[in-house]
RNA sequence: CGCGGAGUGGAGCAGUUGGUAGCUCGUUGGGCUCAUAACCCAAAGGUCACAGGUUCGAGUCCUGUCUCCGCUACCA
């Protein structure tokens, strides 16, 4: 079915320019992306691989705020880090641009235009809150107030993170301008809608009859979407950072970004080739493939693919999107906010010229069926006995070998025997598998086949033996070293597209002008008398203190203070307190059993921000609590403080852990919690009242 | 709560339409010494999350339960 394709217009996701790239987004879309191209590319197929930062929205706006800057030198900063650090790792973008840029703002904007005047919106007032003094609509985010459902503070307008249940603006109680600290007020305005239900049978008929080959995660997602029913989705917030609805009336609004955004791709397209653009998005021959991460799912295969037949004009359609699920870092959710990654720019300076080190390690390990993890370790030996010692090692062999007995150059085949034919006779069938793999976006798969290559190797060479042989029969040597370098030519084809800057090496090393994948496969590429360069050794290896480095620098950024990669905080003085809870009896207070306890053990739970698990003596007994606590205090600090709890609350599992009882601590309306303690040292069990 | 994905030897992962459970790393033993103590061979190690069911036969199909991730801020 590939067959009939003329071009391939790959995109991937593009990054959201309020922070720089990390090892997450590489495994999940960059890394395979970029393999996927650069295989069609030694194919010799048309293709045009596209990205660009993602330059608008809330979170941009907020970030600005925190720096105090404007958003634009927010957006400036990380897509040159973002841009700089791709470059860096080999990704082999045919235009890395922006959607800050004219050019996006213009296409985005006509196509919204386009959909405005073809009558494909439905426009809706709505009341939202706004804040008089700051003169703004309040993006969700920018509000906050108490949560109705647990009655924690500093909720957003969107969600509490105290709780974790959604929320609605409107919900919540005693709403405050995060802008002003001001109580905002209700007011009308209209956005425009995108009636994605009018859709729902086209899409279905689309995704689920016509794409059944899409990978389970993403079939799955559209099916369950389409099954929930769909609802009209807003296209427009009140917002100046963006690009501006054009529309007569409709000042102070823009795009929302989710809607301006994958016009991106085709804004890039544009600005790459401003004259045959069209072709590429508007022929049926066109081949689109999205690379994305899993919770972008809807957006490519339901939200967009509705916008471009909503405009019509020939638009195609993405034909697959290969979407994988995330990668975990030493065993915890990258975060961006707690800085629980490993950044790529920060990786290319630790590990100059080990750009492929990494490429392989995310390759092997990417996401692809389910979350993974990450860990140093596994990075460690991945490098030290699979790329150094099965893939480097045999290159050096040969390499050493062939300058050992034959001064460098190519032998020609003097003595045959059967298992050279045998050796030989997989290369092909190895190819066959790669491509299989790759076609079918396995490309774990893929790049493990590929380094059976190398292993194929290194068990001739150990076979033969030339070393041996070279006491009594240099012909037979001869022959030897001639098929080694032939599974060497090989490797420098294979790798290619996965290990750019070591197949350079390579080839390099090996004399290769010219690289061709039709080549792959064959026994006779380089050719008797063909002289090959020095050895180099292609990896080095990594020893543990530069593994201990990168942990140390993880477990640095462990426990820590709560990065408040949000709001910032509010005078306290100028903020008012909660009022007097409902009057309560004496008998109600008693039901409590409050005492005096102390800290054994302290240790953060897993896949969690705030969690700490405490193991504590009441005096009666040693129990275990989990408490919200990991944002105040730090493990280590914990052990050994005196702490006051209420020890007859009902028990409860938290994260697996059945937590029994509740630590008090006393809350600052800015979110500042600290622990409530007796002034002096008294003994556990202590009751308080 | 709901929906989607996932739960396989010490670790990380494959298992395409149901038919003797595979791979890489690690471990143990042996071989080799050209090579970055690298390479090659062999062995040990799994009640395929748990409980039922369909079937001659299930990791693979059905039902229920538990756990993790996403849909829900940052974010792939």
């Amino acid at each position: 079915m590939e067959k009939s394709y003329k071009r391939h217009l790959v995109t991937a996701a593009l990054p959201y320019a309020n922070g720089a790239v990390h090892i997450g987004h590489l495994a999940g879309v960059y890394v395979p992306a970029d393999i996927y191209v650069r295989y069609l590319r030694m194919r010799g197929r048309d293709v045009k691989f596209i990205c660009g930062s993602d330059e608008h929205g809330v979170p941009i706006t907020i970030k600005a705020r925190q720096q105090n800057c404007s958003p634009q030198e927010v957006v400036d900063k990380y897509h040159l880090i973002i841009k700089d650090s791709f470059e860096r790792l080999g990704i082999s973008f045919d235009i890395y641009s922006r959607t800050s840029s004219d050019i996006h703002h213009k296409t985005a904007s006509e196509f919204f235009k386009k959909l405005y005047e073809d009558g494909k919106f439905i426009e809706r007032e709505s009341e939202q809150y706004f804040d008089e003094e700051a003169n703004h609509f309040l993006a969700d985010r920018y509000i906050t107030g108490t949560c109705p459902k647990c009655g924690a503070e500093n909720a957003y307008g969107d969600q509490c993170e105290k709780c974790g249940s959604t929320l609605s603006p409107s919900e919540l109680i005693n709403p405050r301008s995060a802008l002003s600290g001001n109580t905002p007020v209700l007011k009308k305005t209209s956005h425009w809608y995108l009636p994605l239900d009018a859709y729902e049978p086209w899409l279905r008929e689309w995704i689920l009859e016509q794409h059944k080959e899409w990978k389970t995660n993403v079939y799955g997602q559209c099916k369950s979407w389409l099954d929930g029913g769909l609802q009209p989705r807003a296209v427009s917030r009140d917002l100046e950072w963006g690009v501006p609805v054009p529309v007569e009336g409709a000042e102070g609004k823009v795009l929302y970004v989710w809607f301006d955004a994958p016009i991106g791709y085709i804004s890039n397209t544009i600005e790459l080739m401003p004259d045959e653009w069209e072709k590429w998005w508007k022929s049926e021959d066109t081949r689109l493939l999205h690379f994305i991460g899993k919770d972008n799912i809807v957006f490519h295969c339901i939200v967009f693919p509705a916008m471009l037949k909503a405009y019509g004009d020939g638009y195609i359609l993405p034909d697959n999107v290969p979407a994988n699920e995330f990668l975990n870092l030493e065993g915890n959710k990258i975060s961006t906010s707690r800085n629980w990654a490993v950044w790529l720019h920060e990786y290319l300076d630790d590990f100059p010229g080990m750009e492929d080190v990494l490429r392989y390690v995310l390759c092997a390990n990417a996401p692809e069926t389910k979350d993974n993890d990450f860990t140093w370790k596994d990075f460690q030996t991945r490098n030290n006995s699979e790329l150094v010692a099965i893939l480097g090692n045999f290159v050096n062999r040969v390499v050493v070998l062939t300058h050992k007995y034959f001064s460098g150059e190519v032998p020609s085949l003097l003595k045959s025997e059967q298992t050279d034919e045998d050796t030989l006779a997989q290369i092909p069938v190895i190819r066959k598998s790669i491509e299989e793999s790759l076609e079918n976006f396995r490309f774990r798969e893929a790049i493990k086949e590929t380094m059976n290559l190398a292993r194929l190797g290194n068990k001739y060479l150990t076979d033969t033996e030339p070393w041996k042989v070279a006491k009594t029969d240099m012909e037979r040597v001869a022959t030897i070293m001639n098929v080694s370098l032939q599974i060497c030519a090989n490797l420098a084809i294979a790798f290619d597209p996965f290990l750019p800057h070591t197949t350079q090496k390579l080839a390099y090393m090996l004399n290769m002008k010219s690289r061709n994948w039709d080549d792959f496969g064959s026994d006779s590429i380089l050719h008797p008398g063909h002289m090959v360069n020095e050895p180099h050794l292609l990896f080095d290896k990594i020893e543990d203190s530069a593994i201990e480095i990168q942990l140390a620098k993880l477990e640095a950024s462990r426990p820590s203070v709560p990065v408040t990669d949000s709001i910032p905080e509010e005078d306290a003085e100028k903020t008012e307190l909660l009022p007097q809870k409902e009057e309560c009896t004496y008998e109600d207070f008693s039901k409590m059993d409050i005492r005096t306890a102390t800290v054994l053990e302290a240790e953060r739970v897993p896949k969690t921000d705030k969690l700490l698990k405490l193991t504590i003596d009441t005096g009666l007994d040693t129990r275990t609590i989990v408490s919200g606590i990991a944002e105040y205090y730090t493990p280590e600090e914990m052990v050994g403080k005196q702490i006051c709890i209420l020890a007859n609350l009902a028990p409860r599992k938290i994260k697996g852990i059945e937590s029994n009882g509740m630590i008090l601590m006393a809350k600052e309306e800015s979110g500042k919690m600290r622990i409530v303690t007796p002034e002096e040292r008294i003994g556990n069990g202590g009751t308080v009242n």
